[in-house]
DNA sequence: AGGCGCAACTTGTATATACAACCATTGCCT
DNA sequence: AGGCAATGGTTGTATATACAAGTTGCGCCT
């Protein structure tokens, strides 16, 4: 059992620092940047430094200071030049599109009253195609939970969710016809990211069944994916009919 | 398919442009990564070669291969983990709402073909609706214009624009099958905002003729309005088959 | 059989260098 | 004065190298 030495093991904390989160040299020089242009310093259109100078300024290497530039290029907030030079972006992209909403919100925003039917929470197998898109390793639980919100007592959307069990281990304590999955999770692991697939389908029976629509009634289907700073939380599927719901979003360019 | 004269393919004439294009070698590479995904060579989560193989099968240098890497994998595209390799992404997004694309771009970047067929470009009556929408005041003229665009020769969005004649009185001299409206507009009036509604809908019967499918089948129908600094520009109605096309967004938090 | 550590591999960061392509300005020549 | 060529500065592409940091799996040892 080797207990005559004491077991230097490889994790035996041997940094000085409490964490190691010695930025990279790059980062350092995009902050600066952002910093300038954040306080009106660097007005749009205005020369930044050309890769030469921040080589100088920061003593760092020339493709350092080129990744620098690349980055926020690549952002949207920096246009470059071949001869010419590196400049402020006119147009600073700042999509605030698809803020992730809550139904519920929606709803009291159009005056109308909210419920939530709780149609199912429980535990459920992985299958392969829920453990990719979950982005799980072994042995992780899924947790599934079926709900129906309803407008002035319409349904409104069927939402389908299915969420990562070690990332939330309390979900199937929740009680969610007081307090929406969404509300829930933002509270547990807030959000950092979101996909959106958004079609036109035909629902299966059973949706139609909840939505009390007929089988032909062309709906909405919306299949989000979030991140928090763990990884995929949950993926949720939002099935609505197309005669009663719409998306909506407002894009600043 | 009939023949039609104002049929324009943008995907065959735009890559063998006059300048002589000599491409870059991460391009190369790139082209070849995406071409072994596309092809289902690759699936998703299949781990594409490394750095160093790419460096020997290219022979190119590590940072060569690796920028080709890094590319890919800031367009969604691929993965990378430290230590553990690059492999392809799970979920790309087939189009994004955080920017306003092009439908020509789109397809292209699927490795299909577009062509767009201009079906109606006139002007139209003014009507209330029309005035509310496009906020106009007297007097003022709206041109119409419809477009079918195909991917690989099938119908996939019928493109339904109104347009404020008065910020773009040339509008009727274009010629749709070469240029989209899109980009004909952004290059006339420079987009600073746009709002979309989106909808699943059963399409009208004459939209289905173009479209080419039965009236059962349920669509996604994007309303856009878009504006330039001098106001409303236009307002577009996409109507795509629910089937053949849908929505993607990915949302940084 | 099981745990542990090490080695091999992979990606991340960083430097130094070289040349090509392009831009804007300077200054010369007509 | 006007046109044009040279020049210096800037970004784009590419190579070679080095070390850090993380993952995986093999094999030794207990």
């Amino acid at each position: 059992m080797t207990a005559n030495s004491t077991v230097h093991s490889s994790n035996s904390t041997n940094n000085s620092s409490s964490k190691k989160d010695k930025p990279a040299k790059y980062t350092i020089i995009k902050q600066f940047i952002c910093e300038n242009i954040e306080s009106g310093e660097w007005p749009q259109n205005a020369k930044v430094p050309s890769e030469n100078e921040l080589t100088q300024q920061f003593d760092v290497s020339r493709m350092t200071a080129r990744r620098a530039l690349q980055d926020l290029t690549e952002q949207g907030i920096l246009v470059r030049s071949q001869g010419a030079g590196t400049f402020v972006a006119t147009f600073k992209s700042q999509s605030s599109l698809l803020e992730i909403r809550n139904i519920s919100d929606e709803i009291n925003e159009r005056g109308h009253q909210h419920k939530a039917k709780q149609l199912i929470l429980r535990s459920i197998a992985v299958t392969e195609e829920l453990a990719i898109l979950l982005n799980l390793k072994n042995n992780e639980h899924v947790f599934y939970s079926e709900i129906l919100h309803l407008e002035n007592d319409e349904p409104i959307q069927l939402e389908q969710r299915y969420v990562n069990a070690s990332l939330v281990p309390e979900y199937l304590l929740q009680d969610f016809s007081q307090i929406t999955p969404h509300e829930y999770l933002s509270s547990v692991a807030p959000l950092t990211e979101a996909t959106h697939e958004i079609e036109a389908v035909l629902a299966k029976a059973n949706i139609c069944q909840q939505l009390e629509i007929n089988s032909s009634t062309p709906c909405l289907q919306v299949k989000r994916r979030t991140w928090s700073k763990q990884g995929v939380v949950s993926f949720a599927m939002l099935t609505s009919p197309g005669d009663k719901y719409r998306l909506g979003s407002h894009l600043v360019i």
